[in-house]
This record gives C-alpha cells, sequence and structure tokens, in this order.
DNA sequence: ACTTTACTTTAGAAAGC
DNA sequence: GCTTTAAAAAGTAAAGT
C-alpha cells in the first residue's frame, strides 16, 4: 500500500493491481494522475502491460442553494433525514432516487456525495431544492 | 419438536443473561449519572426494544446501553450530552453514538430534537441562579430561535451564552469561563455565541465592560 | 483576541484483519 | 465491522502568537 501525489491527489496501490485515486476534481485528472503514476512505476521497474481501467466510484461537490434553510422544521417534515446539531451541524438526507447523501446546512450550502455520474449531482440537488421549496421551509433571501 | 423447544430456551436464556448484565451496566451509569429512575425505566425499554431488534449482536452491551440512555434523556428533556455519557463508558463517544444512530435508525426511535432551554435549569442551578434570570435565559433562547440564530448550533453553548446575558442583566453575573465549564463547552463558544445574540438580538447590556 | 490546525458528518473502492 | 485515502460544508476545540 503506497501513497503518492501529483495532480493533488492520493493513491492507495494494491498488490493486485488495483488503486484507488482520491482528491481529483475531474475525471480528466484522474486520467493524469494514473498515467503519471504508470510512469513512475515503469521507472521504477515495475512493467505494466493492460491499460488502466478507470471507474469513477464517488462523487463529492458542493452546491448553494442561495437560500437558508430552517433545518429543525425539514428534520421534522423530512422522512430519511437526521438532524444532530450536538454532533454535527448539517442535517444529514438520504435520497433514494439518485442514490446520494446530502449534508444540509442552514447557510443554503449543500455537499453531494455518493454520486457516480455528475448528472447524478445535478438531478439530487434540483430535487432537494424542490423539495425544500416545497416544504416550506427555504428562506429566500437576496 | 425437542429440538425446537430447545433452541428457543437457549435463546431465551442468552437474552436473559444480556438483559441482566445490561441492567447492571444501566445501573452503574445511572448511578454515575445521577439520573432519575423514570429515565433509567425508559432507558431499559430502549434496550429491550434494540434487544428484539437483534441491534445488540456483534456490538457491546456497554455502549449500546449508553446510547439507550442519552436517548432517553433527549426524549424525557433531561440534557446529557453524548459526549458526557460516554465518559462514563469504556468505549468511546464514537462508538456509543454510532449506536445511537442505529437506535434510530433500526429500532425506529423517534428522538425530538435538542433544545437549548433545556440546558438552561441544570446549568442554571450549577451556578446557583436566580429563577428569575433562568427564565429570562430561556426567553433569550425562544428569541434567538425565532430569529433564526439556533440553526446547526450546539444547544449547549446557546443555553451557555444566554445564561451568561441573563446573569449579567440580573445582576449575577458569572464570568465565561464558569458559565463554559457549567455547560460543558468551551470559553471560546461561549463568547462566540454571546456576541452573535448580543449583536443580533440587539440586547442591550448594563454597565459593560467590554 | 486572533490564527492555524484539526476533528465531527457523508459516500465509495481497494485487501487484510 | 475496522483500517487508509480525499474533499466540501459549519461548528467546536485546542494550541500557539
Amino acid at each position: 500500500m503506497l501513497r503518492l501525489t501529483r495532480p493533488k491527489t492520493a493513491t492507495l496501490i494494491f498488490s493486485s493491481g488495483k488503486m484507488v485515486c482520491t482528491g481529483a476534481k475531474s475525471e480528466a485528472e484522474v486520467q493524469k494522475a494514473v498515467k503519471s503514476i504508470i510512469k513512475l512505476l515503469k521507472a521504477h521497474g515495475i512493467d505494466i502491460k493492460n491499460e488502466p481501467v478507470i471507474e469513477v466510484q464517488n462523487i463529492v461537490a458542493s452546491a448553494n442553494l442561495k437560500a437558508s434553510v430552517d433545518l429543525e422544521r425539514a428534520a421534522f417534515l423530512l422522512e430519511n433525514s437526521m438532524y444532530e446539531p450536538e454532533q454535527f451541524p448539517g442535517l444529514i438526507y438520504r435520497m433514494q432516487d439518485p442514490k446520494v447523501v446530502l449534508l444540509i446546512f442552514s447557510s443554503g450550502k449543500v455537499v453531494c456525495t455518493g454520486a457516480k455520474k455528475e448528472e447524478e449531482v445535478k438531478r439530487a440537488v434540483e430535487k432537494i431544492y424542490n423539495i425544500l421549496k416545497e416544504q416550506g421551509v427555504l428562506v429566500e433571501e437576496e | 419438536r425437542l429440538r425446537k423447544w430447545q433452541v428457543r430456551a437457549r435463546a431465551q436464556s442468552s437474552m436473559e443473561r444480556n438483559l441482566a448484565q445490561a441492567v447492571i451496566e444501566l445501573e452503574r451509569l445511572g448511578a454515575q449519572l445521577g439520573l432519575p429512575k423514570a429515565v433509567l425505566d425508559r432507558a431499559l425499554d430502549i434496550y429491550k426494544s434494540a434487544l428484539d431488534s437483534n441491534l445488540v449482536r456483534g456490538r457491546s452491551i456497554e455502549s449500546v446501553m449508553a446510547a439507550a440512555v442519552y436517548a432517553a434523556c433527549r426524549e424525557m428533556r433531561l440534557p446529557r450530552t453524548l459526549d458526557e455519557i460516554a465518559l462514563y463508558t469504556r468505549a468511546g463517544r464514537k462508538d456509543v453514538a454510532r449506536c445511537y444512530r442505529l437506535l434510530l435508525r433500526e429500532a425506529s426511535l423517534k428522538v425530538p430534537l435538542p433544545n437549548a432551554a433545556d440546558f438552561v435549569p441544570r446549568i442554571g442551578s450549577l451556578l446557583r441562579l436566580s429563577g428569575a434570570t433562568i427564565k429570562r435565559a430561556m426567553e433569550i433562547i425562544d428569541q434567538a430561535r425565532n430569529a433564526g440564530l439556533t440553526a446547526g448550533k450546539d444547544p449547549a453553548g446557546l443555553a451557555a451564552a444566554a445564561i451568561y446575558i441573563a446573569a449579567l442583566q440580573n445582576g449575577e453575573m458569572r464570568t465565561q469561563k464558569e458559565v463554559a465549564r457549567a455547560a460543558k463547552v468551551t470559553e471560546v463558544t461561549v463568547r462566540n455565541r454571546y456576541k452573535e445574540l448580543v449583536k443580533k438580538l440587539d440586547i442591550k447590556l448594563p454597565v459593560s465592560k467590554k
């Protein structure tokens, strides 16, 4: 299990040849990182013949709803949610459709994680925005 | 048929053994935390339902019981922070928190949201404050809630700041350090909450120093 | 008091314990 | 189940000026 950093990524390399690359901001960055790691390994006498198969496993994204959220009411109205301000300031919402988890803050900022496609992130963020709006827990400002 | 009976008996006795040890654990926790019997009874009920949902399998009786006690305290609006309870258990607060989340999800337990006002009486009595000051602190918390200043904030920190302000206004001044210690939060948190409350609720303070 | 660093929460994969 | 890796959010904490 080794660890390298290059285009701002960290990669775990296993003896099976499989790797886990984290920290990249785009799929293109992952490609670059993997290629440079392979180059590095070859330079150290480790031969890699096959081309790498890259799969995106998780996307972490942040969004801004541009409106504050009444977390207390949201926690009461949303079924798959958990809000424990004593332990974490955000409301944790488990969405089933795009199967993602959203961390919703009173500031209106949101973190979306668990998605494998960018499109799922967009869909999830638009969806909670509408859900929160319909529940009347969004306080539009600005 | 005899086999079936034996299986059932075995399962029942292991459950009884588990429950017996859980009760010992509950009594120990209850004594150390100074909890009333009603809370302990409720905690035992929660533990029993957790046992029935097989969620105690694979984890320590200690952490599940600690989580049940925490849930019972919240249900009965008797403030005890998770860290406080975890202090008396061998398992760390991370484990207790995990068991608590398990109770919420798997045992479909519904626990009311923590309210900062629930922490006021205990902090107030620790600081020997008057009933009037305690009432005033609760009013401040109500105002803060209506102004939307409580979202995401630690209830204990808010309660501490409200008490600090109320005490100042009623001439029963306590230092931020004293209030912080009683509320089990840091001075910095009391200061941050206090500043925000004074500014956003435009609370006027008597002869202030700074 | 201010700043910096760090920890809380979420998801996912890898291989081994 | 646990471990390791990264990143964001906002709150709290601790340590160093």
